[in-house]
DNA sequence: GCCAACGTTGGC
DNA sequence: GCCAACGTTGGC
């Protein structure tokens, strides 16, 4: 069975760090996920990811949380560059060379969204099962299944109510 | 700035 | 391998 269903994906970002606007500013509106201290998240992006894959781009840690445009995939996995570097808040002084521990994905702009606040998907009952709305979520990248993400384009592509 | 959730660390 | 302490996330 190698035939790809189409994945999608939830990858938060801090709009301080990268916002959407920093991705459409971008070199080729392309940039790499830099800064993912977390196992099960890089275990996504190492094993699961596949190029092509659609990605709900999320603020978060900002004044109003939610998504903000579409991106996808654009790499398959290789080793954060900054887990080497001792000047970056991302340095893991721990991580062998040889075999980095942390890896990223590039992630390409598809387009720029109105923003979808994270409170008005919380009202949103067909989203309710995405599991950056479960109580305790603080995985930064999510998996979303094709009926999410067909339901968070929908309202994206909605009137605004 | 608060705090709940939860992942990681390290002593034993 | 247990588990308490600690650190981080991220909404509010």
């Amino acid at each position: 069975m190698t035939s790809a269903q189409p994945q999608y994906w939830l990858m938060k970002s801090e709009p301080a760090e990268c916002s959407i606007d920093d991705l459409a500013r971008a070199p080729g509106q392309r940039v790499p996920w830099i800064g993912v201290r977390n196992y099960q998240a890089r275990n996504f992006m190492r094993d699961t990811m596949r190029v092509g894959d659609g990605v709900l781009f999320y603020h978060s840690s900002c004044a109003e949380p939610g998504v903000a445009g579409l991106a996808r995939v654009a790499s398959a996995a290789y080793p954060d560059p900054t887990q080497f570097e001792p000047a970056s808040p991302y340095f893991d002084a721990k991580s062998p060379p040889a075999t980095p521990r942390w890896l990223l994905v590039d992630v390409a702009l598809v387009k720029k969204t109105r923003l979808l606040p994270l409170r008005t998907m919380r009202q949103r009952p067909e989203l309710a099962t995405m599991q950056l709305l479960k109580p305790g979520n603080r995985l930064s990248i999510t998996p979303v299944t094709a009926a999410e993400w067909a339901a968070v384009t929908a309202l994206l592509d909605a009137p605004e109510t």
